[in-house]
RNA sequence: GUGGGUGUAGCUCAGCUGGUUAGAGCACCUGGUUGUGGCCCAGGAGGCCGUGGGUUCAAGUCCCAUCACUCACCCCA
């Protein structure tokens, strides 16, 4: 039989590596909560319109890396490959918008993009990230850029990323501006690229971001968007700008940036690591101010961002730092099958008080059991055996410090209160 | 989907131009007198050399295929 793995693209997270995923979203809760943002859980699967409908059509993500399927009822299921679509079905469909005019909401869990796994990008991944319903204003912009700092800075990461943002403004700006790089572009048309010359069709700003340097040539001189930016849009960038710079927060302004998915509106930003190899995003968003509507709420300002969290890992290792896991404090060494029952019960007694107690279940000797302890790290090992079954006593060593000294059994919870207080 | 690189023990790797029972370090297990960890010492376990074909007296080593992993394109977080 051909030996078990987990599929390409998925992986395990195993023990060594959990304690830095439980690092990371104990930051992600604590700063989210710190602003005010509460956790969404959504559903890991969700019908195929929604994404098609928010992300886009012509998007890769929709057109080419969802896992989708048939359901026996003939309904097609998609695994959700972003979030932000999920979010804000959920906002509609519990009409949070009407229960209070601002919602701001954090989530954390996985993502499935079918694409060819690479560093930084897997099959099955995980993302943070926060969206802000109801609020147009860019003091919500400067809101949510201020979270993905923090989030960043207590990673350790904010000295290895840059913060790169663009207004690609409100949908009577692009249109214009979509009409004025069609027409910059055209003449250029076939020395583009095969997809360029599709998205020349499908959705020309894309044609922005390309890596190839014979197109980037061709579009030094194209037009920009801020010169069709409306004076609302001019505003709303302006003082976004204003308010990053009274936070101290440092950041890039980027023409060209442009993002993947179709829903953005005016502000989109993105954070990109120094650290990483070509998947190097660390974390993008933006406003979204039409979604709401066009996926059947009411009309609703939106803004938020997304996260990738293996790629905040592997940043913070290469950032290096180190987590240890939690280490014991007391390893329990029963040497007698008398004194099992006594360490089981004196062992829960111990963690109801809050300590970490473990024990050995394969009864080995007490060589055994005391190297396991000095492997764990334990602080201090309780030794229950022949002498102190009888006697009623238990004995205790500090492994720090090699001091040995018996305690009766009945003493062993005061004892501990009193040392670790 | 397209390229490049790599597949030998749990991990990191060695194995010269094909030649006996495939090695090291780390990790793991057990011991080093009655019940005491780290250091040290001794011993042990663990490999169909990714898989399938081929060439050869002989293949971990050469050839072909295939799969997997990986990096890059692409895409994005």
């Amino acid at each position: 039989m051909k030996q078990l793995r987990s599929i390409k693209g998925t992986h395990d997270i195993l023990p060594s590596e959990s304690n830095k995923w439980q690092k990371l979203e104990a930051i992600v809760n604590e700063v989210c909560e710190q602003y005010g943002y509460h956790e969404i859980r959504n559903p890991i699967f969700e019908g195929t319109g929604l994404f098609s409908r928010s992300v886009g059509e012509e998007t890769d993500i929709v057109s080419k890396e969802m896992y989708s399927w048939e359901d026996r009822d003939g309904t097609s299921l998609t695994l959700r490959p972003e979030l932000t679509a999920s979010v804000t079905r959920s906002f509609i469909q519990h009409n949070l918008g009407s229960q209070s005019p601002i919602h701001r909401l954090y989530y954390i869990g996985p993502l499935f993009r079918r694409e060819r796994p690479q560093k930084g990008r897997q099959r099955q991944f995980h993302q943070f990230g926060i969206e802000a319903f109801g609020a147009n204003n860019p003091e919500q912009d400067a809101e949510i850029i201020a979270i993905a700092w923090e989030i960043l800075s207590r990673c350790g990461l904010s000295d290895n990323a840059n913060l790169n943002i663009n207004s690609i403004g409100s949908r009577e700006c692009r249109n214009a501006y979509r009409n004025a790089l069609k027409d910059y572009i055209h003449p250029y048309l076939n020395e583009l690229s095969e997809t360029s010359q599709h998205r020349f069709n499908t959705n020309p700003l894309r044609i922005l971001d390309t890596k190839s340097e014979k197109e980037q040539a061709i579009l030094k001189d194209a037009p920009k968007i801020s010169e069709y930016h409306t004076q609302d849009d001019s505003i709303h960038f302006e003082s976004l700008i204003g308010f990053l710079r009274a936070m101290d927060i440092p950041f890039v302004i980027n023409h060209k940036l442009v993002r993947g998915l179709d829903y953005y509106t005016r502000t989109v930003f993105e954070f990109n690591s120094l650290k990483l190899g070509a998947q190097d995003a660390l974390l993008g968003g933006g406003r979204y101010d039409d979604l709401v509507e066009a996926l059947g709420g009411k009309p609703t300002p939106g803004i938020g961002f997304a996260a990738g969290m293996e790629r905040f890992i592997i940043a913070m290792e290469e950032s290096g730092l180190q987590l240890k896991g939690a280490t014991p404090d007391i390893y329990f060494v029963c040497l007698d099958e008398r004194g099992i029952a006594s360490t089981l019960n004196i062992s829960n007694k111990l963690r109801r008080i809050g300590l970490k107690v473990v024990l050995d279940p394969l009864r080995r000797s007490m060589k055994s059991q005391l190297r396991e302890a000095n492997k764990l790290e334990a602080k201090f090992a309780l030794i229950l055996g022949e002498t102190e079954i009888n006697d009623n006593t238990v004995s205790f060593k500090d492994l720090e410090k090699g001091i040995q000294k018996t305690i009766l059994q009945s003493e062993v919870i005061n004892f501990f209160d009193d040392l670790t207080n």
